[in-house]
RNA sequence: GGGCCCGUAGCCUAGCCAGGAUAGGGCGCUGGCCUUCUAAGCCAGAUGUCGCAGGUUCGAGUCCUGCCGGGCCCGCCA
């Protein structure tokens, strides 16, 4: 049994009850909210460490002065006091301020920490219900850029964070190896592989992105060329031919390269989808069966878009009704489905709504140790895939409308637990400096692919590491500044709000102070240095900690499994790294102020390592186990 | 034409969903702190019409309306 410790929830849950308890008793008519809604935190500490503006809330209902309501509250406090509250406090005009027991309130936060080790934070809000998160779905015909890169980042820790609160998390990464792009990377393979050579350095993901980007040039200067490429499609969707070979033996060069890359960034995959595989499951059929039996869903008989399957999506109001067409085609007239109608149908198929013919196989073994599956004709039908109750799908913010599309198709359906549960975490691109967009054609990726950005990174912190530890062997010198590296830039991609457009600059991205993974590492490095060097810790006494930055680090402890929760119940994933750059923060002030090994005595000496500990343990689970991000042995 | 997202100091950003007390950080800048637990750190300081204009409210960065600037979407493309 997991346990499930909250301190600031419980904390604001007996503030509430304060206020409740006022209410009742003075016959005062219920405020439109729960109680617990009236609790905040005051912008100073010295206001109190929660208050309640419950009292203006209220005031107009109640017809008195707020400030009177106040007073009548904090009276009835006093005739029923909490343990965790010192005192509370009436401030003009009407504020209830609620002053924190901490002598109560550290130890309770401390000993549940120490005594929860890795498991501070856990939750089961998910209660083992299965959650597919999908993210990367890079075209396969290029390296990952940063753009594709904040996909990854925002769906591993999407990923980690469900696990956290008690999810059964499935990561499926969608590949199109059907598409022209491929067929266009297949045809430059063949004609520019002499011309543009593969220099011992490159990754094979590298090489082929230069190719695919050549030819994609090439073919747009001679549009006579289009007929080629569409004779290779139409190959490589008839499959069992040279063509198809040689596009399934290039998509996997560079996937495997994507997974490389992504592995250097500590983010790992459960299962492969090909998108041929898809299509030859016999999904799609399956799927557009039942979608029939809707009645929004109907073949167009007249018009121009006679003989096409759609799905009218009129029913559902505003904005479908102000389409230019109030319904979206899924099938064409030639009998192909579109995107949308392929997506509908794999939404289906994640949430077990339609099983297909779908077979799986081993691709590989990741550096975590873990096995990662493919979807194969050659495979094995199995269950454990797919099946879902709840999906994210981590897709950029340009496809809002196809992707809402797709659940309100599902809840028109009738299938409207799965559209409840669908979930599209949209996120900004990343722009290249002078606010250049990323594109495979035109190659403004290269130089700029998560590769290179990452050996920049580290070729930086190996520079740095070189600088503090010259007498380190360089094995060890070339590990820490790995783990340095590539933390800056995934914790540079993790920090801002996914809405935002990141547009890269240098010194942002790859950054070792401030605002950035190794200002955290750093942190945990220094602690764990002290803890070294305390032999044993003896009986602590928390009362002793009572100076205000080591209240501070207490407060913000308190918080983490509330954070947690607020993060992963609204997919507001920055708000972790933002956390772990407080907790860390305080305790760089605290370091800087008091000692621990030389506190003045053993009571508050222990205390404070125990506090210390905690603090590390904590930004260990928020870096190593929510982002993704190791913490090098030594910096 | 309809819709979505962003606009907070020279630059980057949190806060906006659930309105509250002097708008938090970081980079850069100025000045301090390593014979004392790792200076990738800490302290002090300067820098703000929270895009603009109205409105709602006891109270607006936060809510509403209109506008301006930037990005995007509205396909028998994917």
């Amino acid at each position: 049994m997991v346990l499930l410790i909250d301190p600031w929830d419980t904390l604001k849950k007996s503030i509430a009850e304060v206020l409740e308890t006022s209410f009742k008793s003075n016959n005062w008519s219920k405020p439109d909210k729960d109680f617990s809604f009236y609790v905040e935190e005051p912008p100073d500490s010295k206001l109190g460490d929660l208050s309640s503006t419950i009292a203006f809330k209220t005031a107009k209902i109640l017809k008195t002065k707020p400030m009177n309501i106040a007073s009548k509250i904090l009276a009835d406090y006093r005739l029923k006091p909490n343990k965790l509250i010192e005192r509370v406090e009436v401030a003009a005009p009407g504020y209830l301020n609620f002053y924190i027991k901490w002598s109560e309130y550290s130890k309770l936060v401390l000993d549940s920490i120490l005594k929860e080790g890795d498991h501070y934070g856990d939750s089961d809000i998910g209660s083992g219900r299965k959650v597919i998160v999908e993210h990367t779905s890079a075209n396969p015909t290029k390296p990952i850029h940063l753009g594709t890169m904040r996909c990854a980042v925002l769906g591993d820790i999407t990923a980690r964070l469900l696990r956290k609160t008690g999810y059964n998390v499935e990561v499926q990464n969608y590949m199109d190896d059907l598409g022209r792009q491929v067929a266009v990377l297949a045809w430059g393979y063949e004609k520019l592989s002499g011309e543009i050579e593969k220099k011992p350095e490159y990754k094979d993901d590298y090489w082929l992105g230069l190719i695919y980007t050549a030819a994609a040039q090439r073919i747009e200067e001679n549009p006579g060329l289009e007929e080629v490429i569409k004779h290779i499609l139409k190959k490589m969707e008839e499959g069992g031919n040279e063509y198809a070979n040689l596009v399934q033996k290039l998509v996997y060069m560079v996937v495997n390269g994507h997974l490389e890359t992504a592995a250097r960034m500590n983010i790992f995959y459960d299962l492969l989808i090909w998108e041929k595989d898809i299509v030859r499951s016999g999904l799609f059929k399956e799927a557009l069966n039942k979608m029939l039996k809707s009645p929004h869903v109907y073949r167009i008989e007249e018009g121009e878009d006679a003989n096409c399957i759609v799905i009218d999506m009129s029913p559902l109001g505003e904005p479908y009704t102000s389409l230019k067409k109030s319904y979206k085609i899924l099938v064409r007239s030639d009998g192909v489905s579109t995107y949308t109608g392929k997506d509908i149908a794999f939404q289906m198929w994640k949430f077990g709504l339609a099983e297909a013919d779908l077979k799986f196989r081993v691709f590989g073994v990741q550096r975590n140790g873990r096995v990662l599956m493919e979807t194969a004709q050659e495979g094995k039908a199995s269950k454990n895939f797919g099946y879902a109750d709840k999906v994210v799908n981590v897709i950029g913010y340009e496809q809002v409308l196809p992707q809402q599309v797709v659940y309100q198709a599902l809840k028109i359906m009738g299938y409207e637990e799965a559209y409840r549960n669908s979930y599209h975490l949209s996120f900004q691109w990343v722009w290249l400096p002078e606010q250049v967009a990323f594109s495979g054609r035109k190659g403004t990726w290269i130089g700029f692919h998560a590769d290179a950005v990452l050996d920049k990174a580290l070729q930086l912190a190996l520079a740095e590491v070189e600088k503090r530890n010259p007498d380190m062997e360089p094995e060890l010198k070339r590990r820490i500044a790995e783990v340095i590296a590539s933390g800056a830039v995934k914790f540079y991609l993790a920090k801002y709000s996914p809405e935002k457009k990141i547009v890269i600059e240098w010194k942002e991205a790859i950054n070792f102070e401030g605002d950035s993974a190794p200002y955290i590492q750093y942190t945990v490095v220094r602690i764990n240095s002290i803890l070294a060097k305390a032999d044993r810790i003896g009986e602590p006494d928390y009362t002793l900690l009572t100076d205000e930055t080591e209240i501070d680090i207490i407060r913000t402890l308190s918080k983490f499994p509330s954070i947690i929760r607020e993060a992963a119940e609204t997919y507001q994933y920055h708000l972790i790294p933002h956390y772990c750059l407080s907790l860390a923060n305080k305790f760089n002030i605290f370091y800087h102020k008091l000692p621990v090994l030389k506190a003045e005595n053993e009571a508050l000496k222990a205390a404070r390592l125990n506090l210390i500990k905690a603090v590390a343990q904590t930004l260990k689970i928020g870096l190593i186990e929510l982002i993704g991000i190791d913490i090098p042995v030594k910096m």
